[in-house]
DNA sequence: CTACTGTCTGTAGCAACTACAGACTCAAGG
DNA sequence: CCTTGAGTCTGTAGTTGCTACAGACAGTAG
């Protein structure tokens, strides 16, 4: 199977393909002549890979991931520690867009009501404190 | 005013600064010997971005609010509708990390009761779709 | 005069891709 | 057999917003 192909079986793309490769989260295929040819493991590592990424997690967690992955009982612990571990930093910046997004929009409200001098959003970021 | 203080000042570091000046969201400020020698129009300047970046502008967004911000009531229109903008795409980022978040937490609560033959985590990241 | 702290320039690194340029390969059609 | 065209190859550079050096220099205090 030629990269096209795997790119549209995965939904990565084959420069992405390629990347990965060249770090080492996936191992180089055999050639068919000059081409790449990639077998049906491959599609699903990088199913496994593009899902892990969809959760956020970064390519060194999913590469660990991916170590553990092939005895899923015995490691489930130390799975479910890296995903705690991602969970907890997921909340934490959930929690700073969420404080940007009330601050904003805070702003943004006030623009729209006419009742200010100065423009509101400008004014916020030109504080004195 | 030399650099470390200005750093001290605004919070920002000082490898910051200068790469600000180097890419010309600030202005490179006069010399006092071989030292740059920083006003209070800077400092202003400098937390003004550093505000703007904690609300999560990019540093494109910022640089086109320092342009308008000198003249904030005849710009306030354009300023809102850059900060509508950059509000829009928080909220689109917030419901990313949200759906990440729910996905993860189901994950590792699943883990925690020992109901499972198989890694809920490396499952869900396994499945067939 | 020397020691020390701060600053200078310039470059390279991070994450996770993405986007080329320019060369090749391979299968199909004429 | 030759050509055309799509797909693939390698290698490099760009993106964003910093951060981290190395190695040189400046300026001040004792």
């Amino acid at each position: 199977m030629k990269i096209g192909e795997v790119s549209k079986q995965t939904g990565c793309n084959i420069e992405t393909i390629r990347y990965y490769e060249r770090i080492g989260v996936i191992e180089p295929p055999p050639r068919k002549g000059a081409y790449r040819d990639y077998g049906p493991s491959d599609i699903e590592r990088l199913r496994f890979i593009r899902r892990a990424r969809e959760l956020g997690f970064s390519l060194e967690e999913v590469q660990a991931l991916l170590d553990l992955a092939p005895r899923p009982q015995k490691n489930c612990d130390r799975v479910q520690s890296i995903a705690e571990q991602h969970l907890s930093n997921v909340r934490t910046k959930l929690a700073d867009l969420k404080r940007m997004e009330i601050a904003l929009a805070t702003l943004v409200e006030q623009c729209g009501t006419g009742n200010h001098d100065q423009c509101p959003v400008v004014e916020s970021l030109t504080g004195n404190d």
